[in-house]
DNA sequence: TAGATTGTTAATCGATTAACAATC
DNA sequence: TAGATTGTTAATCGATTAACAATC
């Protein structure tokens, strides 16, 4: 299979989601255009998707609604346990520490680390938060894969150095700055302070001012 | 001046991130190199961007750090303050109503909802915590143009629907499901589940498994 | 002048949309 | 068969990169 638009990739959990969705509602088959409707794209979209990951519809009938939830998630890698470990214990730390949506689709936080002493050895989500200084040990011990970056943006660069040091393959980080990282880790950044920027920008227009 | 693409748009607030750390650092010019450098693009994509505003450099000289986070912060509509209405005080909504990134940017959080009795008239960043009959009262008395929406997927579109009918313009979602708004109001969403999944998608490539 | 750096154009690349033949 | 819906192609659109003349 050659390799997956990575366009077409940051669509598949929104329609993974769709089709639990429907299977809740009891459809059995589906649509690209009931698809398209669920997950905020367009019929030709969602053909398109589908059809580059492999031909899983039927033309004239549809997808067969669970079957194609299966291969999507296989797809995304969702079917195997992933180990996260969570850096930077604030108020976004503990969410996402505690976060339900993570469980449902194998993410397990396995670890929590945090500067403040205050915060070192206290308990969260059942386990207790580390220092720094044991990061590296953590993901090792725990074969964590994957960083979660939530302390602000001044150590931010300094911690994702030490999470690529000590092995993760993947960083989702909510630290208000750009990051660097070798070309080898795949990096995600969510930055709320920008979001409402670029809502911003168009308050502004419409408000004329 | 011509409609600014939505990729440009995006960009700017990691602009005017990169010069006010150039600013500390006490540079009172600066080049596309430097920016790019800071703000995780390249030169090129710096220039087309910042040239598509207006034309604010100097050849052979570069941009005026301090004037140049000016016009950016004005383009953005940061100059101006926004009144923001959080919607789900759960550990997220608490997290948003406190975060430090937020009026530093211009934005206030003016009103608090929660749909849990338990959690109606606490006390949360200085605001009491209003029922969602409340919702359309609080954003008409706060003048509030933009709504953010922290609860869990189920109550999200209704929420979104409310916060349309009240008047917001623009609307920040957590919650993991597609919304719908009219063409008029803005919606950007924030997915962490998401890109969580995108993240095991990689993984899963690099580890063969 | 010589070196640096912007602003802008042309070339490339990737993503989306529209249309329709294949086929259930 | 007639109607529905996929899979796929071609057309369009938008975004990025590369190159370089303009100019400080």
């Amino acid at each position: 299979m050659r390799q997956i638009p990575s366009a077409t990739v940051a669509r598949l959990p929104a329609y993974v989601r769709a089709l639990e969705a429907l299977l809740a509602d009891g459809c059995v088959t589906t649509s690209s255009d009931a698809l398209a409707d669920r997950s905020g794209t367009s019929p030709s979209l969602v053909r398109k998707d589908l059809s580059s990951l492999g031909s899983w519809g039927r033309r004239g009938v549809g997808y067969d609604t669970a079957h194609l939830r299966e291969k999507l998630a296989t797809v995304l890698g969702l079917t195997t346990q992933r180990r996260v470990v969570v850096v930077g214990v604030g108020h976004l730390g503990h969410a996402l520490a505690r976060y339900p949506g993570f469980a449902d689709r194998g993410f397990t936080v396995v670890g929590l680390v945090d500067a403040d002493p205050a915060v070192v050895g206290s308990v969260v989500a059942g386990l207790v938060v580390q220092p720094p200084e044991r990061l590296g040990l953590l993901v090792e011990r725990t074969a964590a894969t994957i960083g979660i970056i939530a302390t602000p943006a001044g150590p931010a660069q300094q911690v994702c150095d030490a999470l690529v040091e000590a092995g993760v393959g993947g960083i989702l980080t909510f630290a208000p700055r750009a990051l660097r990282v070798p070309p080898e880790v795949d990096l995600r950044a969510v930055d709320v302070a920008a979001e409402l920027a670029i809502l911003a920008f168009h308050d502004r227009r419409r408000r004329h001012a």
